[in-house]
DNA sequence: TGCGTCACG
DNA sequence: ACGTACGTGACGCAT
């Protein structure tokens, strides 16, 4: 057997280019050079080969202006361009070929397709071989032979296909892909087929009459619309069916024979992955040689062996994700001449006597929650590479440390220190490195957030705001355990109870937590019709389960089941192991996580407390002040509508905030054209609900089914909602323009968030990336203000030496423990400082309750 | 590890 | 013809 491997090198890079790029901004070498789709290029190639193991392989490419036929021209030239930062990544993939070992063929005049249908045909001439074709393309799937087969590439795994697999699924011979294509037409191929028809129609046409012409000449069987659309389009099919046919006759120089896999030349994979920065990829090819940058550091073993230096860059490393509980494992430090590594037991000594040099870092946050551990204080601290790389990237990783590795670090020692899989003396290597690459290249960025004009972002509000989330983690929130044990064993109870009325139901156990047994249960074994569209699975959702409510017993305490289990299993389980000895739980917020500037919180996440249903609220009355103080909450009230009307100049929105309506009532009474006083409480919901679809760029049908309402309906809401609001639609036409010209958008104080979506040739991934550039400067604006405000409310605290702290931030809210003999005052600071924070075209609006716990202060 | 589900703003 | 509202974190299940 002589195994080969027919690839679609356009289709390979397409489909890793479009898979990356969708989700954020695109991956790049330092140099700029776009290298999202090699990277997923090389990955799938280096796995084919893994797995198959190939004598022979090859890659085929277009060139050019490539044409089967010329008369064909105008149809293929319909094709959605390439994009710009694609095209320069195909002459790269050639050339990591070459130094792979891997011959690659392009023929001027022909397609990839027609090249490897060429191949696949000398193939099956001669039974000795077994040849794989690997794409995504379904055309492709017309080769498939008893001596071919395919692996079909999918999102996120393959299916491979022999003839019989093919026959199984589809009912037909592979090469009637044609005949099915004829029909059904091809949009990203312009195959126009016949109009009307779909896949699932031309399925069955085709296992029914087994050909294009089988379906013409038995046409008197087809009866009425059908009939009429297969007629009318007669002609398209046929030329589609032409179209639609791979061509297996192009002129090759080379047989298959020559297109041996030989191996690689490593010295020349080494240079292109070296000049790509594929860290990980280099480290396959010669892991000797991958440490770039050999080092002499001194290990100090007393704080005096550190040179007297006025600056330094820094990094503490330690052993786990949560650094509330971590224990420090080394320091590294350098002051532009003389690398430092740090024991930690001399790490406390260091951060003492340089308490006020320790000057650029990465992750200040953490470095100084592990100091203040250890009763010390990092307090001049002006540069954070892991802000500074979110504000120019904002990319989505939460690690930024893979980003220090791709440029200075290998991959190698990321994924192995942070793992605690490492040597000591790699170890020491590398995070003295750490520290090097963060002073090298601290000038670089801030130059680059200076040009973005990014400057007061950085430093005045993300910077300044790492001081106040340090205290605000720090501090901690007090939490009554005995609140929580009481509700634990109240929820143990009311759970049993439902499981138990359940399978009373049901006549038989099931695991009610599993979707899967559940839908299962109630739409196949209790035959409940299925309320929802059809698909291939059973939904189980909140959603589903109440349009059932009302007609099967079972659903409500299933309902209630998964309420309950939620509460317990989400909130009240598992707070109790959070709370540190202090009596306190002390969450981590993660700043350069959240694409639209938001804080996260985790570990655990205290900005998903339930505080909708009383139920769930319950909760919150654990969350208590402690001694001698009360828990102050203050929320903006309707902040990002506020953005909204601002950033729009609506005179009608902006009037309404000016005269502080109720903005609900304002718009409900304005699309119902009735006066104010005359909205009911269901018109002022469903105008919340519009208003909410507005700002995260609905459609008609996402509200119809937010609402329970008709597509049409909604529709008019909407339309009506615009018509009231005129600069409001001109606001989303006129972002969404500037998205598609810039490539990105942009928060009021310059966060910049850029939109790869928008290049897509994807329908559904381009209006999602729409809906992005419509909600990201209001979401962002509203991050930024709220991130103002606790800035200076943290200062303005500290300047009246107060002993009242901020302790949480749930997005457009903040949680203060208030000391009750500054209460008074502190409440006037609060809303100074919020309602100061910004100043739009309309004000501010804060909101102030107080209370001994969470569920009272609200 | 990915998916379905559900908690929050 | 198709899919359908922005931004998060965390759980249990199934693989």
């Amino acid at each position: 057997m002589r195994k080969v491997i027919l690839i679609d090198g356009n289709n390979l890079m397409f489909r890793s280019y479009f898979a990356t790029a969708y989700s954020g901004s695109i991956m790049r070498n330092s140099k700029g050079q776009a290298t999202n789709a090699l990277y997923g290029f090389v990955s799938m190639i280096n796995k084919i080969i893994d797995e198959e193991n190939p004598q022979y392989m090859v890659v085929a490419f277009d060139i050019g202006k490539n044409f089967r036929h010329e008369k064909y021209k105008d149809y293929k030239a319909g094709r959605n361009e390439t994009p710009d930062d694609l095209k320069s990544q195909m002459p790269i993939a050639r050339k990591i070929l070459d130094a792979m070992g891997i011959k690659h063929l392009e023929v001027e005049g022909f397609e990839a397709d027609d090249i490897i249908g060429t191949l696949a045909r000398e193939a099956d001439l001669d039974p000795e071989y077994d040849g794989l074709i690997v794409s995504s393309d379904h055309d492709l799937m017309q080769l498939i032979s008893p001596v071919v087969s395919m692996k079909m590439l999918k999102p996120k795994d393959s299916i491979y296909y022999t003839v019989d697999s093919f026959r199984e699924e589809y009912g037909f011979d592979p090469i009637k892909i044609i005949d099915l294509k004829a029909l059904m037409g091809d949009a990203s191929d312009n195959i126009p087929g016949v109009k009307g028809i779909g896949e699932k129609t031309a399925r069955s046409l085709i296992q029914e009459y087994g050909s294009l012409n089988g379906v013409y000449e038995n046409i008197d069987s087809i009866k009425g619309k059908m009939k009429e659309k297969l007629e009318l389009d007669k002609e398209n099919a046929y030329f589609s069916f032409e179209l639609a046919t791979i061509y297996r006759e192009v002129p090759l120089e080379v047989e298959l024979s020559e297109l041996t896999y030989e191996g690689a030349d490593f010295k020349a994979l080494k240079e292109l992955f070296q000049e790509l920065e594929f860290h990980s990829f280099l480290k396959n090819v010669d892991f000797k040689n991958v440490k770039q940058e050999k080092c002499d550091f001194i290990t100090v073993e007393k704080v005096e062996d550190i040179k007297d230096a006025l600056e330094f860059s820094y990094f503490i490393e330690a052993d786990k994700e949560n650094y509330h509980y971590a224990n420090i494992l080394g320091m590294g430090m350098y002051d532009g001449e003389n690398l430092y590594y740090i024991p930690k037991e001399l790490v406390g000594d260091v951060i003492r006597k340089y308490a006020l040099r320790l000057r650029y870092t990465y992750a200040l946050k953490k470095n100084i929650v592990l100091a203040r551990r250890m009763g010390l204080d990092i307090l001049n601290s002006d540069f954070d590479m892991m802000i500074a790389y979110y504000l120019l990237e904002n990319t989505t990783k939460d690690d930024l440390a893979l980003k220090m590795s791709d440029e200075g670090i290998s991959a190698y020692y990321y994924e192995n220190i942070v793992k605690g899989k490492v040597g000591e003396d790699e170890f020491r290597e590398g995070i003295t490195l750490k520290a090097k690459f963060i002073f090298d290249k601290k000038d670089e960025l801030l130059e680059k957030i200076s040009t973005n004009e990014m400057s007061m972002l950085f430093n005045e509000i993300e910077m300044s705001l790492v001081r106040v989330l340090a205290e605000m983690e720090i501090t901690g929130i007090r939490v009554d355990r005995e609140v929580l044990l009481s509700m634990q064993s109240v929820l143990r109870n009311k759970i049993l109870e439902l499981e138990n009325r359940i399978y009373d139901l049901t006549q038989e156990k099931f695991n009610i937590g599993s979707p899967k047994q559940l839908g299962e249960m109630l739409f196949v074994k209790m035959g409940i019709p299925y309320p929802g569209k059809k698909g291939a699975t059973y939904s189980t959702d909140v959603s589903i389960l109440e349009k059932l409510v009302a007609d099967y017993p079972i659903v409500k305490p299933i309902l209630e089941y998964r309420t309950l289990s939620k509460l317990y299993n989400t909130y009240v389980e598992p707070l109790e192991g959070f709370i540190k000895e202090d009596g306190k739980i002390h969450t981590i917020y993660k700043q350069t996580l959240t694409r639209t500037g938001r804080l996260s919180s985790v570990l655990p996440n205290l900005q998903n407390i339930p505080s909708h249903e009383e139920e769930g609220r319950l909760i919150k009355k654990a969350f208590v002040s402690e001694d001698d103080s009360l828990l102050l909450s203050a929320d903006y009230s309707q902040i990002e509508l506020r953005i909204l009307a601002s950033i729009s100049g609506d005179e009608v929105m902006i009037d309404a905030f000016l005269h502080d309506e109720d903005i609900h009532k304002r718009v409900a009474a304005d699309i119902h054209g009735i006066p104010f006083e005359d909205v009911t409480k269901e018109q002022r919901s469903t105008a919340k609900a519009v208003i909410f679809g507005i700002v995260y760029g609905i459609s008609g049908f996402g509200l119809g089914e937010n609402l329970n309402i008709s597509v049409k309906d909604a529709k008019m809401f909407i339309e009506k909602y615009y018509e009231m609001y005129p600069k409001v639609k001109e606001y989303m036409d006129n972002i969404k323009m500037s998205a598609y010209n810039d490539g990105c958008v942009k928060t009021l104080y310059n966060r910049i968030r850029y939109i790869d979506e928008l290049k897509s040739p994807v329908y559904m991934v381009r209006t999602g990336g729409e809906r992005i550039a419509l909600n990201t400067p209001i979401q962002g604006t509203g991050a930024d203000i709220m991130k103002i405000a606790m800035v200076k409310l943290y200062n303005e605290l500290c300047r009246r030496n107060l002993k009242s702290k901020i302790i949480l931030q749930v997005h457009d809210e903040v949680i203060l423990n208030v000391l009750e003999e500054e209460l008074e005052e502190v409440k006037k600071i609060v809303r100074a400082s919020m309602e100061g924070a910004a100043s739009l075209k309309v004000p501010l609006k804060v909101e102030v309750e107080t209370g001994k716990d969470w569920y009272s202060a609200k």
